[in-house]
DNA sequence: GATGAATGAGCCTTCATTCAT
DNA sequence: GATGAATGAAGGCTCATTCAT
């Protein structure tokens, strides 16, 4: 493979170039959480964002490159939010904090479920790149932090367990045509809250 | 669209038909697993099964219809290890039942990863299929039915939030790169029993 | 580059398969020889050929591998012309032999002088390819082994000068609109002749 | 097509403008040796140029003008070349006269010999340009003075055939990797001389 | 005049599907 | 029934050229 890059070819410096650019992403977006990847092509994309397919391809190098730009945004925003939610409850307990962060998520999601699926199945897929990478490695990082300040033993694993029980369900939840946030959130800190308990000492 | 059956074409009766089915089903699984969707095509399916494009067309009447077919066999056979399991664990009280099911599915997940999320996802973005929605009901109905039977409250919620916390934490863990399905067993366990112990009456 | 091959993909094994792969040829060539490189591509090509643009890319891995197909075919001919033509004036002297392969490929030439062109340009614009380094090699090989035989100094030199000196008057004799071949093997004579005089003992 | 010129939009007046011009021509120059028409593209021009594309378009009116102008730029001065080697050689004969001018050519092709054949080619697919054209012919008719002057017959002939063993034989030894234009020279001499010598009266 | 964002026709190529043999 | 050649809609992407600022 001839090394498809998945960062945005240059950086919008007029005001002009900015606007094209997030409509573009927000056409992707709205496509994507419409129709899934099968709607998803540079050309709809194009017609949807009111900018031509070349205008486009200005900004970004291909295809996949667009959809690693909505992970990426996506994934900042929730970031920030997550860091919020930390400071928050920073001298809350240990559940707490986890609680806050893990809430966080679950409202991420379930403000544009479809998107957000469609979204994970679609970084599954896509070839591997670094800067995701190391973006994803950073939430469960938010986790890890904390973990380790009380002590967990192997907070990699914890955090990844605490983050996927979240995200399992919210995704299920979601496909049941659930649409309650906060219903869920109470469920799902039974199940977190459960799992950190025998390990978490007191 | 003018609504593409998801379902093989018709019942191989013969000897050499069911062969030729289970070819295709096997080539495609291999190239789902190893490739992801984007590697699915059904000249490369035809191909790896050593059958002619005509053939794969004759038991299948698109594409779909073989990754259709691919999750309801997979699925179907999950069915019938966990009535295994539930038959089994059948005296044991309602969190060992609950445990031993979702412990099959783990195990399952674990058998073959890479085909068992590029099947989730694929259905995810299939269109919805009465016969595969029925199937995973049918699921969900198995974990069900044990909880009504102890008086469980909202039993499908519930069942589909055990499940749902299996999933999670099983892609999460393969995706780490975790190949010890028994260590997650014992955690899933921990979550699912978390999140049981409050409704539980006891 | 992720490395086009230049050599068809598939031997045509049906008798169907050989009338499309050759009409495809066929249609390239006279594009070429009409409109040139610019006028080349592979829509253009499918239609002139009576013949689907999917079939042409089953035959053809891409649009390079057309022309390379196409200079392959005629060198060989011209190949098979010359080794003809080195038989036959086996007997005689060198200057007879070497002024024999020169004027066939100057016959060779002046049958399709646009397409000869159109192709010799190509092949410069194209990315080296072995399979036809090595023809060309072999064309200049045949005067070479003659030239070895009469112990003349550096033959691969003189070889290459003999056929450049065609080479270049064919070009300029058509660009000029000359379309007497025999005229011009004259003129090449005598350049020719001229130029092995000094270097050939006798 | 609706015509489109091959000559600068205008004049460059101004040092400004002269400079921009030129920074286009040499870019395209560049490009054109290094990579071959396929890497010719406007957009690349302006940016190796250091202008924008705007810019390039205010004094090329197309992508063809620009090689036009490269192709006119360098005859140009090819043929100022010739000339002054034509009057240095006015006092000798024929032979040396004609000899001159062809090491003039031959030089002048080997300083820059990607260029030189690049251009080559692409003036081959170019449309027919009356500007080109002409000076194409001025080429030739230096040659042809000197030939009448001596009352060689068919005199345009002869000096399309002596430029024509000149430029086949150059491009065949720049792509044999040869780089000694005087070695070539020698080479050239001795088949434009046998080449004149039955037509030349003593 | 200069800039560079925007445009969109058009090209290469893939792949699900059909159909003649 | 099997085969695989053929089909063509559709999609990714480039690049010559225009135009608003």
């Amino acid at each position: 493979m001839p090394k498809a890059p998945l960062t945005p070819r240059k950086a919008p410096r007029q005001e002009r170039s900015r606007k094209t650019c997030d409509a573009i992403l927000k056409a992707a977006a709205d496509i994507l959480a419409r129709e899934g990847q099968t709607g998803l092509n540079t050309n709809h994309v194009a017609r949807k964002a009111g900018v031509s397919i070349g205008s486009l391809y200005q900004y970004y190098p291909n295809k996949q490159s667009i959809v690693g730009a909505l992970i990426h945004a996506r994934r900042a925003a929730l970031l920030a939010e997550m860091e919020q939610a930390a400071e928050a409850a920073e001298a809350a307990g240990l559940d707490e904090i986890v609680r806050a962060m893990v809430a966080v998520r679950l409202r991420h999601h379930f403000r544009h479920p479809r998107l957000a699926e469609a979204l994970s199945r679609a970084e599954a897929e896509l070839p591997a790149d670094r800067d995701l990478r190391q973006q994803r490695t950073r939430v469960e990082a938010m986790i890890v932090a904390v973990l380790a300040e009380y002590y967990v033993d192997d907070p990699e694993t914890v955090a990844r367990d605490v983050l996927a029980i979240g995200d399992g369900m919210a995704c299920a939840a979601v496909e049941a045509g659930e649409s309650d946030a906060e219903a869920l959130v109470a469920r799902v800190d039974r199940a977190v809250l459960g799992y950190l308990a025998p390990i978490v000492g007191d």
